[in-house]
DNA sequence: GCTTGACCTTGTCCCTGGGGCAAGGCCGAG
DNA sequence: CTCGGCCTTGCCCCAGGGACAAGGTCAAGC
């Protein structure tokens, strides 16, 4: 007696609600192995413990959970396994997140733009002073953008303190489109108080006092490509209300953005009008 | 002039940022078929306007949409074509909201159960007055355990006024475990303010009065295999304080089940104990 | 013993949405 | 003319199986 009961391919499969496809599958994988297989004709026999195992494997199955990474969750035990599953699942939430955002935008592209201005806080105007600002320029493409945009706002900030600190928020013009196939330039600015042409060796420039028409986003509503909806947004606003565009848009940092959460507004998206 | 200028697959490919190998699949399924095709070489010529749909297509295919159904979206035009993208993004939302409460039983199962009361309410103990109940009781699958449950319980309701209308929340009786391998039986049970043993064909029984423990769940934690962790909580308290149960798991539908929300409180898993 | 039907084995091709590589054809510049 | 770069088709590969095929095994009934 004991001996628990051996199970064909077949009864396993029955009773774990998988496939004998699935179970052989597992088995070439290492996921799964029968407690013996007969070397006379191959047949495999799974012991009913496994059972608990290809139960598991199943629930998992039904997240989407690659093989590869059930494999993980099978090996470890008890919190550690469902520390394996959390991260699994967080990833899976966090993904979706950043596609819900990218399937609004694209919705709002679709269907001609009505929703776009529901998307946003309402469009505003404000007048912007002129400003002294330390500026680097640059042609770039937007794959590496972000990765040169980190490092050179980091210059700004080291230089800002040899012209009497900042004055205003750092900001950030399109000269041109940045796109995969369209390089800029593209110029970060950031207002100093008391400019000193002979401080330091980043360029000064003087950017003008205008009038700019701009929608404030959450830092969620920042990623690329959504974003794009935001331009659209005051572009269709301006046109509407008969202004002109005055010069490059921008991007207009106005708080700590590393810092921000995201639901957090951390950025305005601006035209120039007149 | 004019004559808008062709597009290679290679330069058409990188404007678009599609790989030629995507291309061509695209062109196989009728998807983005070049506007011409030089039938001495070969070779694939896009027009400059198939860029706009190529690009629609890469935005969509970032949200892990089939290709049939982009093809869809693209034949479509304007706010049809939003609505198919709400519509399938709806579809995504909704399944990972089902596979959000799948993901967290995993969790509860594998992590030994400390979290398994935190899910849900407290467990809390009521006494349940003695019913004269109608009755139906059969083995059954899980799988066909619905399909079951929704004519039987309108079997019940045609019956009540025979008996002077319903007296407390219909409730579900599981003898046995109702799973893909265990049949049960489940009896589901409607009690009746004034039984009359000669009126309808329902079976009447007493179904005597006792304590039970419970905890209330929402609509969307009802679902298979979740709804596993609620009596698995219950049987965990019962042992953690005491307790004895004292009869089969049931579940109480307090409300309309079928009008209640996603995240409206609607039944009950209860144990009776002593 | 024999047959029958259910079950098991390995093997193949198929699906989606491509990536990667091969062999070979085409094109324009030097 | 040649060279490099582009283009073509065709094949194999990934996950995670489903759907067959061809053939070996097993237990029950006669």
């Amino acid at each position: 007696m004991a001996e628990t009961q051996l199970l064909s391919i077949g009864a396993f499969g029955r009773r774990s609600r998988l496939s004998p496809k699935a179970l052989r599958l597992y088995e070439s994988v290492g996921l799964l192995v029968p407690q013996e297989v007969d070397n006379s004709n191959g047949y495999r026999r799974y012991g009913e413990w496994q059972l608990e195992t290809a139960r598991l494997i199943v629930q998992l199955r039904r997240l989407e959970m690659p093989l590869a990474v059930i494999a993980q969750v099978v090996a470890a035990e008890g919190d550690e396994a469902a520390a394996l599953v959390e991260a699994y699942w967080d990833d899976v939430e966090r993904r979706t997140a950043l596609l819900r955002g990218h399937a609004a935008h694209i919705r709002i592209r679709l269907s001609g733009d009505e929703g776009a201005i529901d998307m946003f806080g309402e469009v505003q105007v404000r007048e912007v002073p002129e400003y002294t600002v330390l500026a680097q320029q640059r042609h770039i493409l937007q794959p590496e953008l972000v990765d040169w945009m980190g490092p050179t706002i980091g210059r700004l900030w080291d230089n800002v303190d040899k012209h009497g600190g900042p004055d205003g928020p750092l900001f950030v013009i399109f000269h041109g489109e940045v796109s995969d196939d369209s390089d800029g330039p593209v110029e970060v600015c950031l207002p100093v108080a008391a400019p000193d042409a002979d401080a330091g060796d980043i360029p000064l420039r003087k950017e003008p006092a205008h009038q700019e028409a701009f929608v404030r986003l959450t830092k969620s509503q920042v990623d690329h490509p959504q974003i794009l909806s935001a331009y659209e947004a005051v572009e269709k606003w301006i046109a509407a209300n008969g202004a002109q565009g005055a010069g490059a848009p921008r991007e207009v940092y106005f708080t700590d953005f590393m810092a921000a959460g995201p639901n957090d507004e951390c950025v305005d998206v601006a035209f120039p009008i007149r």
